[in-house]
DNA sequence: TGTAAGATAGTAATTGATTACTATCTTACC
DNA sequence: GGTAAGATAGTAATCAATTACTATCTTACA
């Protein structure tokens, strides 16, 4: 029974914080975390906590640098190998819902550091994550108009912020209903919109 | 010049603070908003604030009614005596945008009520809200499928969840860029794909 | 190889700052 | 002159961070 050793090496207790705190973001407003609850929620005292990380602020940059690192693989994994960017696309939708789902928290602690208005360490890795994800869309949606799977007049930069907006009102509705479970209903009667509005005329 | 009068009537007092908590929540993150913050941004003393309310949670609760009053009324308004239903929408649209721009510190205020575990009064405010919009979409979708603008076989409940995350995209990009004006620029850009998504084919 | 010395990780208690809220005194206005 | 509104000066609780000390692991060397 080694499932609670006392000692754990440092970047091993780094990692088991940064999960803590996805953990408690998820049925918890984000900003009300305190190191307290965090140092409890591990069994570990609320000092050892400044053995691993400068200060509060540094967990949470941690924090925002696992969830940036996770969800891009995530969503990078979900679009490998498959041919037609349109579908492509969608399995990335999919996929990013998927994490959501499983990490409730992170859209919680995502808008919680958009919403600060000092640039902080994770605020700014929030927005590299989400240029990234621009990135990869902007890709995308230049090969589906090659291929002519999208229209060809359409507009590139509103189609990312859209896709992303997409997915925030789904996150936002199961915020509300504070019901997980419905977002996997409505995922796909919603992206069917999003496609016929990106689409090119069949 | 009676611009400071030191003393008001309650009501009016109670007017004088929420304005002055929207307008902090425009340049900071709504959480950290404090009662003495509040109290010096209207030229008050903090202990002052508790003659007109009995405590912060329902200053919380003022604010969120005069959001919910002045928004449904904006796009009410905006709505009206538009015969097409797929107009209506846009210009829906396009006020909910004006009314965010004026107000840059609402959806900030909205998304951190929606992540608060605790069922407050001002988060019960923000899901009546969110409820009463939806409704309104409903209708206008169902015109929309009876005129014959909009597809019939489109999934109501999806295009309006769509709708709100088009918007809650759009301002998210906002408070990504720190930029307010862009906004402006991009809506009618994404709308025209929204439109696409739910317009019958032509 | 055994052990002493140092490094690493954790505890428990405390600190100063900040917070929402309150009690008491003061002023302005009908 | 009485009352509604504001000023002043508190309180108790909470928070991140620090401190002195202890436990455990690692390593160098006799």
């Amino acid at each position: 029974m080694d499932t609670h050793p006392k000692h754990l090496p440092a970047d091993e207790r780094r990692a088991v914080t940064v999960e803590s705190v996805v953990a408690l973001a998820g049925s918890q407003n984000p900003s009300e975390i305190t190191t307290a609850a965090i140092a409890k929620h591990m069994n570990l005292t609320q000092g050892a906590l400044f053995r691993h990380f400068p200060n509060k602020e540094a967990i949470w940059q941690a924090v925002m640098e696992w969830v940036a690192e996770r969800l891009l693989a995530r969503i990078d994994r979900s679009a490998q190998g498959i041919e037609s960017p349109l579908a492509a696309m969608e399995a990335m939708f999919m996929s990013h819902i998927e994490f959501v789902a499983e990490h409730p928290g992170v859209p919680r602690m995502m808008f919680g550091e958009l919403q600060r208005a000092e640039s902080t360490p994770a605020k700014r890795m929030v927005q590299t994550l989400i240029q990234r994800y621009g990135e990869r869309l902007h890709r995308l949606i230049e090969k589906g108009k090659a291929s002519g799977e999208l229209s060809p007049s359409l507009d590139n930069e509103a189609a990312a912020t859209l896709f992303i907006g997409t997915i925030q009102g789904l996150v936002m509705q199961s915020l509300l209903a504070g019901d997980v479970g419905r977002m996997h209903r409505d995922v796909p009667r919603v992206f069917a919109i999003y496609r016929r509005g990106i689409r090119s005329a069949q």
